[in-house]
DNA sequence: ATAGTTGCAAAAGTTTTGCATTGTA
DNA sequence: TACAATGCAAAACTTTTGCAACTAT
């Protein structure tokens, strides 16, 4: 089990006042354990915990987690955002049938062939989905 | 450039009813020219056409089109969902800074190292995105 | 003290749906 | 004729925002 700093060391090395929302919320996110979440699935841990955050902090925060890099936004389906607690380079197999999410270390896999880019021009990310399904046999 | 089939034949291909709205959407996506539509797209599209088409009629064809194979659902934004008429295997460019997206043929990158999947799934697709933005120097 | 945060409700944007009407086979 | 397709408006959802009250530094 990977050792966390202390929530508060966490936000303060992002640039975020440990305010107790964000600190409640921060706890719920990073325990050293990777999760996917959506907006609504940090809501329904509030709901679980029976904290006091609001819908809108939830964004908020959330938002402001990703531009402090603290999360990282993953596009797998347009009906919601998803956020990651694994920061670093690594992909995604998405199983369709139950939603859920699973890490491939980004060192697992090696693409071959990537294009040129223009002298302006810049790579921000790769990302890599494979999509997985019941076998149709 | 390349011959399409009449409109009426790749509708009737897909198993659609070539209904007076059907015909027109598909003649503004299957031109032969590869694209990349969202459904406000498709609107923008109709008005300066002076077609007359809801912007029901224009969701609910899209996915049609896409359940019958016709359009290709990619997922790139959480903000909205992208139709590509390009159905084959090929990946994706997208250019941050202004949304547009350029295909890559699918043969031109090689992916070493996928992993094995259990008997009974089967990899559905494999999405890459190459996100391409200003070079920040 | 001051600048950043929060909650609430409302707004905004995308996509789906119910239902009466119309069109296709 | 029977069934599918359409338009409209409204609903459903996700996400953002304006503003007054509050809180960390």
């Amino acid at each position: 089990m990977s050792q966390m700093p202390a929530i508060q060391t966490i936000l303060a090395k992002a640039g975020l006042r440990p305010t107790a929302k964000r600190v409640a919320l921060a706890k719920l996110l990073f325990d050293g354990v990777d999760k996917h979440v959506t907006a609504d699935d940090v809501m329904e841990m509030v709901r679980r915990k029976r904290l006091r955050v609001s819908q809108a902090t939830v964004y908020n925060s959330l938002n402001q987690f990703c531009a402090a890099g603290l999360l990282k936004r993953i596009v797998i389906d347009s009906s919601s955002t998803v956020f990651d607690t694994n920061t670093s380079h690594h992909h995604h197999l998405f199983y369709e049938d139950d939603g859920h999410i699973v890490d491939l270390a980004g060192d697992s896999i090696s693409l071959l062939g990537l294009p040129d880019l223009a002298e302006h021009e810049s790579l921000l990310s790769v990302d890599l989905i494979l999509r997985v399904g019941r076998a149709h046999d």
